[in-house]
Formats: structure tokens, sequence, C-alpha cells
RNA sequence: GGGCGCGUAGCUCAGCGGGAGAGCACUACGUUGACAUCGUAGGGGUCGCUGGUUCAAUCCCAGCCGCGCCCACCA
């Protein structure tokens, strides 16, 4: 027997287990099924479980839990991403933790702590995705610097770079001076900070009394100019342009170039060229062959270019150094507030500098097309369908690609370089050589590329690579393309744009047909969590406090399509509760023997309370199966819980008492089969999203062979007759006892009281009805007898309308006159609203001619019920004021 | 500057051309043989504002106000 109070602590790691001693996630079970396939997200290995990964998760566990109940041979991949920086980062705060540096040790040395790290303390993550209960083939289970997905990486780089669309070039990029690494564009995020507009005179060469204003918010890197632009249709320097201007404090003459970069509005109209410091410098510096001169080093400190006295002043020793100097110069026109958004690493939070220097780069361009193509094209579709354009705007705009990092753990580029600089790009060390030996004549010593590859360049292989790409597996065969990518939107570009271009280039397909993008989770204000605004909510902790089914059902019924998830704990309480109360309805079905009877049809049911139940059921899978195609996570979810709560509960089991009680033993067992049926197929429905709690349950219920409701097959609602004419009578039932116990309330009749009711101006069908469920209404609404009437109410009643049908409680002598008073009244006047409302519209000829018909008979329906309900109720406040 | 989204009950949010909904919170009553992590009933909303389209607008269109996010730029 089920305990009274459901315990998630107490069943979710057994059943975990019992899953995968099942082998119940394992892809290539049922060959001859259809695949389907998903890939994770691949957690960083450095990870814990965050609310992000809670919801991502929970998603594509219902996808994959749902996909192998509909009959697919499932494979949901997963696995850990290395993470570089971030990785690289842990390790070296242990290191800091013993006065160590990683050069202290070495990169040989150092890489091999960090996979000492990982193989100790790395990926904690997966344990804590099993106990949100993902059912993922953790056999495949790979790793971003696997061997096999490491040859991956080799043979994309220089397939890439053969074709052209690898290149190492000398460009300005961002430079991140504490982690001494380029980062890429979307690595970098603009903060809005207030900041100072310098404003300095620059003498003309020929003209030493006469002066080119520039302004800036970066003195510093005057130090590096090499000229100054005016636009060439700015008649205020008409006559400068082409000259030359004493740089101050370095003393040497750079030319003022006519350039359209140069705008005319903005500050002085002659705007400072630094091209070694600035994007749109460094193309103004391309166009007019400007020199480039760098005048910081990689700690964004000021180098030998400088004057001496500069020489190693960081940036903003330096800035105010400049200053002052320019100052002291009387070359400093004026000083100004100004806002401005600075570029800051994402990883490292100092602001990072353009810098120029030597890169590897991705032509991200020619790789854009065929994703953009495909796209159009419909091969796969973004869920929400918005964010389809912003995918477009970053893929049409698209840079080229920074790949390199200069930092030590990840892939090193596979690229080595004679004594002469040339550059031999190869899988091996050995064909490096080779090749080499062939380019010189001879044997040479070759030096390897230090630098590594951005992080998202192994993870923009991961549908293939997981999958044994570069061989040709079977597992490549079958499960690529994958079906579904689900991820948020803040990796669009990181990581989405990039499986796609390199999915099509490789593999000629795109990686998936559909890709979900799901919100944030945010705090219940709705503030993004982070450490440093202390609102983070730890999903453990609310796995431990209200268990996994909990946590997910509450993400799920949140996940609306376009909108951010709130997430507060009395949410998740609430949803604890509602697995408590299945829980309950299950031990009510045990109690009562209603369990599963195997080879049940319940097309066989004759009692119309249990034809009702089966047509509502029917309706609730319809449901649950199209929300779930449509990826509409919430109305799954808040579907199944209003069925099973409303419908399944608070009717349906308090209907079943008085069958189950006083039934004959046809009833009392078509009743128990029809019960215990029915908790059978909401587990099933429900296992997608809370699968521990209806595992348990699923095993209670009856004995079993061992077969686990993880295996059934999801049930087609088109399959259950539904009994309109039952369900009509029922509905029609729980609208008469909704008006009852309204009554009673209303006239305070105390909740225990058993109490006579009378119907009055019945028709036939009512007299049937009545007839048929005479136990059921007395039952649920408290009465003594229902009696059916034709003479007027007896004096002293209180009543109300139900569908067209007078219902009295003939209450004489208890009635609380006034408060029955107030309470026709008010209902009067509701009515009479209505009616006014429904008279207008009725009268409307431009209505009558052009609305549907349908809709004009619902209306005249309507006006005519609430008509009839106004006689009645005018009737018995009549007789009322004859008390 | 470009793009996307959001303003509906006290709170969090569904709905999106024809009767304003849910959960939580709130009020009253209740130990009815599954469940007080519960039951029954109730109160609470000019659906941001202004126009337009339509027989009909919370829903479609335009403008405005307020809020959020993304991209680009910022001398």
């Amino acid at each position: 027997m089920l305990e009274t109070t459901y315990k998630p602590a107490e069943i979710e790691d057994k059943w975990y287990q019992a899953w995968e001693r099942a082998g119940a996630f394992a892809c290539g079970r049922h060959p001859e099924r259809a695949p389907y396939t998903i890939v994770i997200p691949p957690p960083n290995v450095t990870g814990s479980l965050h609310m992000g990964h809670a919801l991502n998760n929970t998603l594509q566990d219902i996808l994959v839990r749902h996909a192998r109940m509909s009959g697919h041979d499932v494979l949901w991949q997963p696995g850990t991403d290395h993470a570089g920086i971030a990785t690289q980062m842990v390790v070296e705060r242990q290191l800091d933790g013993e006065g160590l540096s990683r050069h202290d040790l070495g990169r040989a040395a150092f890489i091999e702590r960090i996979w000492a790290w990982k193989a100790q303390s790395g990926g904690a993550i997966i344990g804590q995705l099993r106990r949100l209960g993902a059912s993922c083939d953790w056999s495949r289970s790979r790793f971003t610097m696997d061997d096999g997905l490491s040859a991956a990486v080799r043979r994309v780089f220089v397939t890439l770079y053969r074709q052209g669309l690898i290149y190492r070039d000398k460009r300005l990029v961002n430079w991140d001076p504490l982690l001494h690494t380029a980062i890429s564009d979307l690595e970098v995020e603009q903060r809005e900070e207030h900041g100072k507009l310098w404003t300095f005179r620059y003498p003309l060469e020929d003209e030493p009394g006469r002066f080119v204003c520039v302004a800036t918010t970066r003195p510093e890197t005057m130090l590096g100019d090499t000229a100054v632009a005016v636009h060439p249709e700015d008649q205020r320097y008409a006559d400068v342009a082409g000259k030359n201007c004493i740089l101050p404090i370095m003393g040497r003459p750079i030319p003022i170039v006519a350039d359209v970069h140069a705008d005319p509005e903005k500050g002085t109209g002659a705007v400072k060229i630094t091209p070694a410091h600035d994007f749109n410098d460094f193309e103004v510096g391309r166009r007019h062959g400007l020199a480039m001169i760098n005048v910081l080093d990689a700690r964004a400190c000021l180098n030998d270019e400088a004057p001496e006295r500069f020489r190693g002043l960081d940036r903003y020793e330096a800035r105010d150094a400049v200053v002052a100097e320019m100052q002291a110069l009387g070359l400093v026109e004026k000083i100004e507030e100004h806002t401005l958004a600075l570029p800051y690493g994402d990883r490292s939070g100092v602001v990072v500098e353009p810098w120029l220097m030597d890169q590897w780069f991705v032509d991200a361009k020619a790789l854009a097309g065929p994703a953009i193509a495909a796209v159009e094209a419909g091969r796969t579709r973004f869920v929400p369908e918005q964010w389809t354009r912003t995918y477009y705007e970053w893929m049409r705009n698209i840079q080229p690609w920074c790949i390199s990092r200069q930092i030590w753990w990840g892939h090193q580029i596979p690229a080595w370089y004679g004594p002469d600089g040339r550059i031999f790009v190869a899988e091996t060390q050995a064909e490096a050589e080779a090749a080499a030996a062939e380019a010189y004549g001879e044997p040479v010593a070759l030096g390897r590329d230090a630098d590594v590859l951005d992080t998202w360049f192994s993870s923009a292989l991961w549908p293939l690579s997981t999958l044994g790409w570069p061989e040709e597996t079977p597992e490549l065969r079958r499960y690529y393309p994958t079906d579904v990518l689900v991820t948020g939107f803040d990796i669009i570009f990181f990581w989405v744009a990039r499986m796609m271009m390199m999915g099509l280039h490789f593999m000629g397909e795109a990686p998936f047909h559909t890709v979900y993008i799901h919100a944030l989770v945010r705090d219940e204000k709705g503030q993004k969590m982070s450490k440093s605004k202390g609102n983070v909510i730890d999903p453990l902790e609310l796995i431990d406090r209200y268990g996994a089914d909990a946590l997910r059902f509450t993400l799920t019924a949140l996940a609306v399509q376009g909108r951010d998830v709130k997430m507060s704990e009395g949410r998740v309480e609430g949803y604890r509760n509602f697995c408590t109360k299945l829980w309950n309805a299950a031990r009510f079905c045990q109690m009562n023997g209603a369990a599963p009877v195997p080879g049940f049809d319940p097309a066989t049911a004759t009692e119309p309370v249990n034809r009702w139940l089966v047509g509502k059921l029917a309706a609730a899978t319809a449901e649950a199966s199209e929300a779930l195609a449509a990826y509409r996570f919430n109305d799954y979810a808040n579907g199944l819980y209003q069925f099973v709560w409303a419908t399944f509960c608070d009717w349906y089991l308090e209907f079943a008492k008085p069958l189950l009680l006083e039934g004959d033993h046809a009833v009392q067992a078509e009743t128990r089969a029809v019960a215990g049926w029915t908790l059978d197929r909401i587990l099933i429905l429900l296992h997608p999203v809370m699968p521990f709690v209806t595992e348990e349950l699923h095993a209670a219920m009856a004995e079993r062979d061992g077969g686990l409701l993880v295996d059934r097959p999801w049930p087609e609602a088109a399959a259950l007759a539904r009994d309109a004419e039952a369900e009509a009578e029922l509905d029609w039932v729980i609208r008469l006892i909704s008006t009852v116990r309204t009554m009673r309330a209303d006239a305070n009749v105390p909740p225990g009281a058993r109490i006579p009711l009378m119907l009055r101006a019945a028709g036939d069908g009512v007299a049937a009805r009545v007839a048929g469920h005479r136990r059921l209404i007395e039952s649920l609404a408290r009465i003594e007898a229902v009696e059916l009437i034709e003479a007027e109410a007896p004096k002293g009643s209180v009543q109300g309308v139900c569908d067209g049908t007078t219902v009295i409680l003939p209450l004489a002598g208890v009635i609380d006159v006034a408060a029955e008073r107030a309470r026709l009244d008010k209902e009067l006047a509701r009515l009479s609203v209505e009616i006014a409302r429904l008279h207008k519209k009725l009268e409307n000829p431009g209505f009558l001619a052009k609305a549907p018909a349908e809709v004009v008979a619902t209306e005249r329906d309507r006006l005519e019920a609430a008509a009839l309900a106004q006689a009645k109720l005018t009737e018995a406040a009549q007789r009322l004021a004859e008390l």
C-alpha cells in the first residue's frame, strides 16, 4: 500500500538505476524503428547544474521520452565541453593557491594537471543531470577533447585551410590584456559607462600657430596616431586636407587625409587616426596606406614605441600622463563629460584592446551562404519562428571568425612553421614534416603553432563528431542529421549558426531540422540570476526539497514560447502538491481495487460516468500530443494538470465513490476497471515530464512482470470512442451540482447538512438524467432527495436556475430572507446586463446579415437562456417578497 | 541607428476576432472513508493609451506611452 504522502527523495534514485539497468536509454535497441536524435548542448566540464541547464534538459528529456514511447529508436547524445578558457582559469586559480602559475609548470605539465583535475572533479554535472532524470544514452558520452573528436577538429581545420576557408592574417583582434589571448567578437560585451571626451589641438606643420582639433575618449592612443582624417566635402577643412600636422608629444608629422569615415557632424569633424588600436581607424589606415604603430604591449601597457617617460605605464596611467602633458603644452581645447560603451571580455571582465596581430581566421562569410539557404528553404526551422530573423541578421552580416587563442587548454592548431616562416598545415606532425621535407628539398626542424582553437570551433562539430565523423560510422549514417536542437537564444550565434555552417559544409545536410529556442530562466522578479546579485536559485536544492518531478513540471509549465521563465520556489511547491495529488489519487484507486485490467477495452463501458471520463481523456490525450508536436510545452503540462486535478480527481473520483460503494457488481467492476485504466493512461501521459513519480505509481498499481513505464507506448487519442450523449449528460450533472453548491453556500447551509432538492419545469431529458444520476447528485451536492415538481416552489425556498430548470432548495423557516434577496438581486443584475448586450447585438442588422449563422444561433440561444433565467428568478424574488 | 519582444486580476502569467481565464495570494466555511501538500464556495480586471479596419476588437492595423533584450555605432 502506498504511503499517505509522496516523498520524492525515497524513489527517484531507485528508478533512475532501474532504467539504466534495463538499458532504457540506449539507442539501437529497436533497429526496425525510425531514429530520433537530439544532441545535448554539452555543458562545460567545469559546470554545475544551474536553472538554465535544468530547463534545457527537462525539455529535451520530455521530447526524447515522448519519442521513445511513440515508437522511435532514440539517441539522446550526451557529453561535455572542454571549455578552454573557463577550465584553464579554474586550474590556474588552484595553482595560484599553491603560489604557482601555469608558466612555472610549463605547458605539458599544466595540461596534464588539467586532465587530472577533469578525472577527479570534472563532469560533476553529469551526475546532476541524472538526478534531474535526463535519459541520455550515457554509454555514448563524449568529451570535446576525446581522441576521436580531436581528430575531427584537425580534419576540419586542415580541410578548410586547403579550401582557403581558414587563413592566417594580420588584423586587429580583440585582445584580452588579463587573459593574454585574442577573443572573438562574440566574446566581447559592450557596457555603458561614464567617461570623458578630450579635445586636443594638433598644430599644422606649415603654420605652427594654427591647429586642427580632434576629440578622443582615449588620449593614450594618440601616441600611435598616424593621421588625422577629415571629410572630403567638409569646407572647414578643405584647405588643410593633404597637409601635415605635427603629432604633439611624439613630434612627428602626420598627414591630414580626406576620408568619408570622418563625420562632419561629430566632434570637431576632424578625427585622429590610430590604425593599430581602433577598428575603424584600421580600415582608414588600409585605405590610405598609413603606418600602423602599435603602442601597447600584451598587458595593455605602453611599449617602446612610446617616449621613454611613458613606457611601462598601463593604459589608464598613460591616459592621465598624456592629458597632463598635453595640458602643460597648452594643447587641450576642452574636456567634456561623455557616456560611451566599452568593450569588456566576457570571461575576464576587463576592457579588451583592439590589437594588431597575426591570428587564424575562418572565412565565415563563405560558410554562411549555405547555412542561410537551408533556413530560407525551410530545411531547418526555428521555433519560435521569430528567431529566424535574428539568425538571418547575424549571418548576413557575419565577420571573419578569429579562431586562435593564446591559451594552453584546447585543441592545438595543427600548423607548423619552417625556418623561414613557411606554414605547413597537416593532421599530424609526420605529415607536416613530410610536406616540409619536400618543400625544402631536405628534412627541416618545424615549430608547431602554440595557439589553440576557440572552444566553439569544436562545439561547432558536435553533431558530427559525437557520431564518429570523419569515419563513416553506422551511427553517423543512422542518426545524422539529428531531429531537434534545444537551446537558449544566447548561443544562437556562438553555437547554432556554427553547427549549421560546419554540418552543411562537411555533410551537405543541415545538422537538425528544427531548432527549438527556449527562454532564459530568471528569478521571480524577472532579474537575470547572477552570483553577484545573490538571487541564484539552485535547482539541486529544489530537487532536494520538492523532487525532480516538481522542478521539471514547474519549468515545463512555465516554458511559454517567446517569454522568459520566472522561477519562484512557490511555483515548485505548488507543483510538488500536484505530485502529491496524483499520488493520492493512485492511493484511492489502490484502496478500491481500481487497477488496470489486462485486455480491458474502455469502449465496452456502459455506465455514462465512465463513458464521460473516457471522452474527456481522449480530449486530454489529443491536446497533449498536439502540444508536444508543436513544442508548446506549457500547454502539454497545464492541460494534463487540469485533467488530472479537475476532471479526474475533483469530479470523476467523487462520482466513483457512490458507484463503488453502492453500484451493482457490474457497475463496480466496470468503474474499477475504468478508473484503473484511466490512471494508467495518466501515468503514461505524464511520464515524459514527471518520470519518477509516474514510474513509482505505475509499479504500485498492479503486480507487474517487471515492465517499466518508460517503455510503454504513447496512446493514440483517435482510438478512443467518445460518447457525446454521456458527455452532455455528465456535464449537465456537474453544472447542476455546482449550482446547488453555490446556492447552499450563499444561503449559509451547513456543509454537512443533507437537504431536499426540487427541480421545476424540467423537461423529459432532465427527468431521465436525474433518474440516471440521482445518487451522484445526492452524494456530491449533499442532497437528501431529488424531487421533480410541477407546482410553484414552496414559500421560503432558495431558488436558482440551471440550463432552464428551476433549482429549488426548500428551506422554509431557516432561510435568511435578506441574504437570499441580495443574492437574487445580484444575479438578476448580472442577467439584465447580459440580456441588454445580447439584445443590442441581435438587433444589429449588420450582425444578422454578416456574422456566420452559427454565431447568430449561439447568441440567440444565449439570449433565450438568459431571458428564461431572468423570468424564473424574478418569480422567485416575488415569492420571497410574499414572506 | 537596425532588429526582436513585452504591457490582461494583488503577484506570476495563459488566451489572441464573437460569453474575460489559470496558478499563487486573499475571504468564508469545512476533520464528508485518497489527499489539510486537501475540499467547497466567494471577492477581485474600463485586457497600457489613442485612432483605424470590421456586423463584432483584449485579440488585426497604425501611432503614442512605458519596460526588456539583441546587433551595430559612439570623435
